[in-house]
DNA sequence: ATCGAGTTGGCAATCGATTGTCGGCATGGT
DNA sequence: ACCATGCCGACAATCGATTGCCAACTCGAT
């Protein structure tokens, strides 16, 4: 039996004797035949895989986008290899090469600084299927998918208005990543007058506590805490807790996210959702179908999610 | 000028004329070659990887897991390729049979059941370097690296009898991962008499607060809850508060694996870290070196990491 | 009966890196 | 001057799946 007619057989993409074909698939399940992706991939330089590289595994809201991803390309019988960036560029770098050596079919990233991210991008093959998600980079070549972080800092500045805050404030990280830099630069724009931003020292629990204290020690403290992220949220709840106030009597807090640490937090967090899934799907679509042009940005409307801190 | 010799100058691996070597390294830089890793894991059959499978990204334990091992790796020149069974045997023996069919060099992986993962481990080819962290199987094939939940539940306990509490709490998921198994066997064994075990309905904040609530509701409440995880004791402290217990003063929590949540909890969680370094490199080393046998179980001391909760 | 059209099996090349082996050339010794 | 040794470039095969092309075969029609 040739080889030849063996693949035949299997992928049916020219007509073989029927007889040969119930023959050759027998034969294939009883060896426990599997074709080897590798020597496709050799052949082809094509390997079925999608690469994803997330800058970190430790914020919560990643593991959350990466499930919606591996969702959607499951439907497109795709297999994600994902990596972690740790928070470094040069790691950032050297694992989307590893990706593109290995003949990925497309890669899913969310770049870890807005500007030092560039450079890898840029020094990938024209070739490559690169889809942004999330966080982008200054520059419109990539095609990405992102959340809309206009609307959803609106949704939090209409909440906490209605609750009666006048006095707003947004701590936030240095906007090296994009959704740090636009949502500073929608708050910016939405928030009313008098309303106050501090940056915060890092993007975690403790960054979060240190600019909340800052906050609440001032003379005129906020009557909300607006954070970029629910790390920064948890930390500005216990400042909050650390001055002796009461959420949400005293102070409104809220996060961004919606990671599922904020059901832990006391009170519960109130926090605006990412679209993660329709992200997830419209980049799928957009690695798997034809697209027109080579720049686009998608940005799906996230949802506010009230919990008791406002 | 010959492929062959081109090779033989890059890789060293026999006398070439220094002048061609340099006129090899000189165009190769120059054209931006790079070794193809997938015609070279045609060819050898190894292809520079290690693949990773965790139950769920959503434990926070994990990407913690996850970061530890991409470290050991990296120190050996090994990319890691990580996959997410999301807490299902069918997606994890999927993602297992994608890892060999990519020719990675190893797998490392936690399983999600102690017996239903069985199956797909022993489908894998017999030549599979495979080596299990954290959870393991019932069954003695594979090599495994795991903490000494023995000696980690020694800790937690020694600790809540000399913070005064006596009538002692566990809440523990439904024993189908290795570790919670071991953890309740641990506890059987180590608690004093008294000591009650309660099965929680999931290994979540959810399950973690009705079953504390049921502990707190009956005649006999215990002085300290000790939970299997440390969702499951978010949701105990979030129990108490209902209950109006204050922490640690009427009610001692602890949890397992000190993951990060820990800090952001009301009042901060005191638990057991995994080694999760140690376990790591072991299972690097494992992957790398030669082992004599083929069977071997490594385990590692944990780390009492004392907050408020207790 | 013969020719043409259409079907189908098989051959060989391809994707790149690697390596056993061969042959050619040069050098040194007798 | 001739032979032996050794150094090194080049050839070809290998890893598997796939596919363009050729050849052989069948069947129908004239």
């Amino acid at each position: 039996m040739h080889p030849g007619t063996a693949s035949r057989a299997l992928t049916g993409r020219r007509h073989v004797d029927p007889l040969i074909v119930e023959r050759v698939k027998t034969a294939a399940s009883e060896l426990g035949y599997r074709v080897d992706p590798i020597a496709r991939a050799l052949r082809d330089s094509r390997s079925g895989m999608i690469g994803m590289v997330v800058p970190t595994l430790q914020n919560p809201f990643f593991p959350l986008l990466v499930s919606a991803v591996e969702e959607s390309l499951a439907a497109a019988e795709l297999t994600l290899l994902l990596c972690d960036a740790q928070d470094s560029v040069e790691r950032e770098a050297d694992r989307l090469q590893a990706l593109i050596d290995r003949r990925v079919d497309g890669v899913i990233m969310s770049p870890v600084d807005r500007r030092r991210s560039l450079n890898a991008i840029e020094s990938a093959p024209a070739a490559l299927r690169l889809v942004l998600i999330d966080r982008v980079v200054d520059h419109d070549g990539p095609l990405a998918v992102v959340a809309d972080q206009q609307q959803m800092m609106g949704l939090v500045l209409d909440h906490v208005t209605r609750r009666g805050a006048s006095r707003i404030a947004f701590v936030c990280p240095p906007a090296r990543s994009s959704v740090y830099a636009d949502r500073l630069a929608a708050f910016t724009q939405l928030a009313p007058t008098g309303a106050t931003r501090i940056e915060a020292d890092g993007e975690g629990f403790d960054a979060g506590r240190a600019s909340a204290a800052a906050l609440l020690r001032g003379e005129s403290a906020p009557h909300a805490i607006v954070c970029a992220n629910d790390l920064l949220a948890a930390g500005a709840l216990a400042a909050a807790r650390e001055a002796g106030l009461a959420c949400p009597d005293d102070l409104l807090v809220t996060g961004f996210d919606d990671t599922p640490i904020g059901e832990f937090l006391t009170p519960p967090l109130t926090s605006v959702a990412q679209p993660v899934r329709e992200m997830a799907a419209s980049a799928a679509r957009l690695l798997t179908e034809e697209h027109a042009s080579g720049t686009l940005r998608l940005a799906h409307p996230g949802r506010l999610i009230v919990r008791e801190s406002a």
